[in-house]
DNA sequence: CCCGTGGGTGAGCAAGCGCTTAGGTGTCTG
DNA sequence: CAGACACCTAAGCGCTTGCTCACCCACGGG
């Protein structure tokens, strides 16, 4: 019976890898309702009624209200971060590889900006035991993003006189997207992120350097 | 009796505007407990107990919990109006305003990072009415900060294809200050903002001119 | 001295909240 | 075909929420 959703864990549909169908339901369900009106302001009748259930049905897959925000967290960092390595560890120069990863990340914050919005803002209500796990995830995607910019100071690439601030900076302007991007807006998630990799190699290639091509130029 | 408050309208004081000096406790609570918790988390007797009174207080100075937030955001929206116009009208170079843009703006997001938290991130919470008239303000921010970059651009100091979405990209970079900044951190909101005006100069600075100095580097 | 008025309180209301429980129903297995 | 099982629902429990109401008290003018 089950169709597609059982090829790809994860891959190829969303939340693919949740696996009863009903589950995927309310935490699809769930992912909207949050974006759109955030964790307090959501009814767990709210999350039931969008997916088409009972109330009492939530608490059939899911234990508290806020393991399924725990799971959204979890999941959504889990792809925010190999994103983020399948650039750093992939061959070419410091900038060829910052350009992919802002790229790609800007673009999974504006595709995806439901999704996103839920992980980057609503660190605050999960539990400590929670926030401390997802905490150690994104201190690895900042090691990740990092790393790249040492790579390229190293090799004469980049000039960067603050390293670590200029991580923060850099991912900060990334995240900042799934705050302002809406699909009716007149970009798309690819415009941005080109746009954005453009900035970004801006900030932090030598000036007597060239700039490397992004897209971005008119 | 009443001392330093009746001095400067906003000026000296940070909530020195809101005059009947309980309303303003009971203000200054509600930014402290949004700022933490998010609107929707927070009760109305948490802001009442911080502020020293009984539930029913709040009511005598304020109709409703959303009348706190709409009061709140639109002083705070002012605030930063207020200073982003200041570093746009001065006389200089558009490097030079550009710089004392950003470095006040987000001087303003880490040093009152309380406030801009509720400011920035608790918009959706407002009534709809009241946040067409948010929304208005802050369009006239972007419409600032645009007008210094085509200036710079007109004059052949700045090197910017895209000038709506750089001008995205720099308030964006500037507001997510107020989502990542903590006081315990090792950065004075000084250092911050002087740390991304030079950022910001680098992504906008044609690369046949010298980066104005300032004071970012090493 | 009394009384109106502005700023405050204790108690509590109606509504909505997260979550539970008892029970029903369709499907698979022996 | 009986029984076990996974899944779902209707009803509702105990509690908290935003907000109200009857009342109180310090204080200034006639």
């Amino acid at each position: 019976m089950r169709t597609a959703e059982r090829t790809a864990d994860g891959e190829g549909m969303p939340w693919g890898e949740v696996t009863p169908e009903a589950a995927r339901k309310l935490l699809v369900a769930a992912v909207e309702a949050f974006a759109e009106r955030g964790y307090h302001a959501t009814t767990t009748r709210d999350i039931a009624s969008r997916a088409g259930m009972s109330p009492a049905a939530l608490y059939i897959h899911y234990k508290t209200k806020e393991e399924l925000l725990h799971r959204i967290s979890r999941i959504g960092h889990d792809k925010a971060l190999e994103i983020l390595t399948a650039a750093a560890d992939r061959d070419g120069t410091a900038a060829e590889r910052l350009t992919d990863a802002v790229r790609s990340f800007v673009g999974w914050h504006a595709a995806r900006h439901t999704t996103a919005r839920v992980v980057q803002y609503e660190l605050d209500a999960l539990a400590a035991e929670h926030r401390t796990e997802i905490v150690e995830l994104r201190r690895r995607s900042d090691a990740t993003v990092r790393r790249i910019l040492q790579d390229g100071v190293r090799d004469g690439e980049f000039d960067v006189p603050d390293v670590p601030g200029t991580t923060l900076a850099v991912l900060s302007l990334c995240i900042d997207v799934a705050r302002w991007f809406n699909t009716q807006g007149r970009r798309t998630p690819d415009e941005v992120g080109t746009l954005y990799a453009d900035l970004v190699l801006r900030m932090v290639v030598a000036r007597d350097r060239p700039l490397p091509a992004t897209g971005a130029r008119k």
